[in-house]
DNA sequence: TTGTAAGCGTTATCAC
DNA sequence: GTGATAACGCTTACAA
């Protein structure tokens, strides 16, 4: 066996009470005191990839285990550029409507080893301050389930940092999406409705300023006008239950009658509009007056509502988000905007009636 | 006026064709340049205290804004040995039923100048994995919402991570803690029903590892044994709707009777314990049986259920919080550990009988 | 108040 | 395969 040609090794107890005494960090220089080897050694063995002998390996990795040395992430980033961080920018009302979303996407990026940083806000005014933090954070990417103004994409092109717009509809600006197609879903539901019999629509829509919102509303808006059938009334919510209740009676109101159909922006208004029909004014659904959601959220399929509503594929959508960001910080920039847009599901559920009734054939 | 005294100020122009030409970032050392100071003080006119003329902080904001520069946190973290972010671990799970707890914290970070970065984890055999992403990213706190063992809470210590856990009750251990005494407010509810004429009670629990569930489980089993009440039996659920209908069918086969009252650890158990009582088994609710929750979720105030719940001061517990991380962090490890308790908070709704039956005192 | 210069803890380059 | 050495972009004494 030929002589290991190494550098004298430091005891690991006398490095430990320096570092102690010093209060400092423990860095790849101790580990490389305590194993007999340079700095860029232990540097090497914590790249994948890199070349270095099998004992060199191992003489690092037991002095880096006794010492219990991780790298640190920031001094990393600094030289490759690459911080490992997505950020993740949600308002407060997606989050609490549709919290599934958030988990999934956070869960897909974990698997591909990033990390989620967690911008909320409550007002759309807060996404000045969110992105001068996110540029200070030098984030590998930005996934945003929010509004967004064509300067504020701008700023992420000149910056380069890529943003993948999640379920929101910015017409006319060139960004990469993904989304589901919410407008051509309302029209089908509406094509559905009609077949069966609804002539007269009433719509509960969310905020006026959502995009979502908005692409639901103009399906649905759309197809009615399209098939002819009497104008829908519509109330504008802020997609939470009570919005539900509340919109129901106004539209109620407003038309002089119970409208033949409610579609609403999303589940929880959904059933707030179903308890109200059924709690507050008696009026039984599905027979008396369809209701239907979007979202299948928890709680939907429920016994006590057995909503009818649109599911969205999260899961897949999520997937495809992180696949799509992952995309984008390999390619630096070298990629044209894609979007990718997903159908939603129809969720038949209790709340609608889908066939023509016998009873109208009758009279 | 006497004549401003500064160097040589480099063209706007030229400098951006220069970085623009050399793919780099924008650095303080542009902006240096451009505004005809030294980088030194460009990074002081960032510094909030910093002392600077109003003259030079003026050039520097200048040049700053019209090469839209912005600092690099993580060289600025490499020094100053702050970062800002706090780790928010939290499970899948928690994430989906409690989402507000988690926006709360969010929000509170924020105000604080803090970012949140997340880790969700599907397994607590996750946690190893994250627990090195968060030693690697040099985090200044983390706020915990999941199980930790001793060894990981000591680990903290040894390497001086602020550690706060939230809503779970580690027992024996020495470790900041916010959260909501639920073995109190279970023993208090006992003692509530009990009054109202309950005498055979039924547990639906969460996950056996739960912590949380755990101290619901134990407050009310305690209490029901001092009070000399027949023994309850108990279903480990798993926090989701379809275990409380599971079981409530389950429970009442094991008694072999419908029990006076169902304790449920957490709102969508008991929302399906609700419906399965009045939907698959006609069982009045609250007049044959009582049901409570826990969380006060949203959905659980829905006209559908109007559910009888203990109501956690989420918001206060936030504000604790990140009080209490905040505070770790400017301490430096001087602080001994801290437990914050909050009381839960009776929502009466309208799925458990609280007065004692006339029917009974009548019999 | 301001500029000079020494770090912070890595990775990357390049001889050997 | 390995060890010097130069970045990375900032903060912070210290001297002027």
């Amino acid at each position: 066996m030929p002589p290991t040609k190494q550098q004298p090794a430091v005891p690991l107890a006398e490095q430990k009470a320096i570092i102690l005494r010093e209060g400092r960090r423990v860095t790849s220089y101790d580990v490389a005191l305590v194993a007999g080897v340079s700095q860029s050694a232990v540097s090497r063995c914590f790249k994948p990839g890199a070349s270095f002998s099998k004992a060199t390996y191992a003489r690092v990795m037991k002095a880096a285990e006794s010492l219990e040395y991780i790298p640190n992430a920031a001094a990393r980033s600094l030289i490759t550029r690459r911080t490992n961080v997505i950020a993740i920018v949600v308002s407060h009302s997606s989050l609490l409507y549709d919290p599934a979303a958030l988990s999934e996407l956070s869960q897909q990026l974990n698997r591909r080893g990033k990390r989620a940083l967690l911008f909320t806000m409550q007002h759309e005014g807060e996404i000045e301050s969110i992105l001068t933090d996110v540029w200070q954070f030098q984030v590998d990417g930005v996934i945003a389930a929010s509004r967004l103004s064509e300067a504020h994409v701008a700023e992420f092109k000149r910056r380069k940092v890529p943003l993948v717009v999640f379920n929101r509809h910015l017409r006319d600006i060139e960004v990469n999406t993904v989304l589901c197609d919410q407008y051509e879903a309302s029209r089908a539901l509406v094509t559905r409705l009609a077949a069966a019999g609804h002539r007269q629509f009433a719509l509960i829509g969310g905020p006026e300023q959502n995009s979502v919102a908005i692409e639901r509303l103009r399906g649905a808006l759309d197809r009615i006008e399209e098939l002819g059938l009497p104008p829908a009334p519509v109330f504008h919510g802020r997609f939470d239950y009570n919005s539900g209740v509340a919109g129901l009676h106004e539209l109620i109101a407003r038309i002089g009658a119970v409208p033949d159909a409610v579609i609403c922006g999303n589940d929880p208004m959904a059933m707030g509009c179903v308890d109200a029909a059924r709690q507050h004014l008696h009026i039984d659904v599905p027979s008396q007056m369809s209701v239907v959601g979007c979202d299948a959220v928890e709680g939907s399929n429920w016994l006590s509502y057995e909503l009818t509503t649109l599911r969205q594929p999260l899961h897949r959508m999520a997937v495809a988000t992180a696949d799509l960001i992952c995309k984008l910080i390999e390619a630096e920039g070298f990629m044209e905007p894609e979007k990718r847009v997903f159908a939603a599901q129809f969720v038949e559920g209790e709340t609608a009636r889908l066939t023509a009734p016998r009873a109208t054939l009758a009279a």
